[in-house]
DNA sequence: GTCTATATAGGGATAGAC
DNA sequence: GTCTATCCCTATATAGAC
């Protein structure tokens, strides 16, 4: 991937780029298990290898950090959801979004929880983006789902409701993953996610009455 | 209530437990808003209107306000719940446990949200009470769904995760509150909760079979 | 861009008078 | 039980040398 020939000021663009992507993950990693306040700065920048003040040389502020943790967030998650309810058969958009949603939670739980922890705090810090960039999208599902009812294609569920409810359910096997490894003794598995998703499938499909 | 006779002795106790219940109200709702590390004891000890001195007489460390404030959270939701799943049809049993766990977010957000907070950074502070108090009560519940399913009263679904679906969906309504409010341009109202109710119902019930 | 040094604030916790 | 005063630590952030 790395071109020999490139020159030199790609090369720091590239650097740079790399080191801030270190840096993101290791804060979100941090923020998801010890909250905003509980996240030190200079506890990041050791787990990332730098200098507390090196850190800063490219995040400035602890905030702006937080941001650029949430934005890419969202990034990733709303480029893996994105045209799901373009087309398709009700049950078919249904259980790939749910597969997708669940998938995030397997892949990236630290992700799914900095969310959770701003939601929770109510949105105190990140309200804006998600108003502006995530509330549309749930607001389209929720008109995917209407557009289905009025055509008969479902049952008459409250769409609203139905669409928390996949968010909920999907959500908490992030969120929630510390408790049900209390309950099952172990740590989830890549089986414990299939059944996950064919149980809220189940569900789901019962619910608005189509196979 | 107050027995004008009381002994000085009895009435000290009653002032302290008054106290006491005021300054853990305040510190459940600053915990859940700011997280344990986001909340301090001064601001606290100045919400429940007594200086962080005085606070620390009650409660000598802000870790065992912290012990205080959850271990009352379990209590009250402890109480709520049990003998729900003691007898009764499935539907009912089912029904009654989706409107008391949706009742509790309702009614109780605060409290919900600092437990969950609880679990998703790990529950590095409180996970042995968790595994003492919550999950023999979470598996006892799967135990009397796969008890139903072997009986031929439900039909076979996944008891562990159709109760984890039941959780999330129920105790996502005190957690996503604030995105909810986003996506619905207005708080919840106890209309809200009616409705999810009913579509949770519709979904648990749907799944295992019965009306 | 990375380093040493430091400013400044706030937090938890303690001591002791009353 | 409540107050004043204070210790000690950690945190964010900044200044300036190299």
């Amino acid at each position: 991937m790395d071109k020999p020939r490139m020159n030199s000021a790609a090369r720091r663009l590239q650097n740079r780029d790399r080191l801030e992507a270190d840096i993101v993950a290791e804060a979100v990693r941090m923020f998801a298990e010890c909250g905003y306040e509980g996240t030190s700065i200079a506890r990041i920048a050791e787990n990332a290898g730098l200098s507390k003040q090196n850190l800063m040389y490219y995040f400035p502020t602890k905030q702006a950090l937080y941001q650029r943790v949430l934005d890419d967030v969202l990034d990733e998650w709303l480029e893996r959801m994105a045209h799901l309810a373009d087309a398709g058969q009700p049950a078919d958009v249904l259980r790939a979004y749910i597969q997708a949603k669940l998938k995030f939670s397997r892949e990236q739980p630290y992700a799914s929880r900095v969310y959770a922890l701003e939601v929770i705090g109510g949105a105190k810090l990140y309200g804006e983006q998600i108003r502006d960039r995530v509330v549309p999208v749930l607001r389209r599902d929720i008109e995917v789902f209407e557009g289905w009812i009025a055509a008969g294609r479902i049952a008459p569920v409250n769409a609203t409701h139905l669409l928390f409810a996949i968010w909920a359910m999907t959500q908490s096997y992030a969120d929630f993953a510390p408790q049900m490894a209390l309950v099952l003794d172990r740590r989830l598995t890549r089986k414990d996610y299939d059944e996950a998703e064919q149980t809220i499938a189940r569900m789901v499909l019962a619910a608005v009455a189509v196979a």
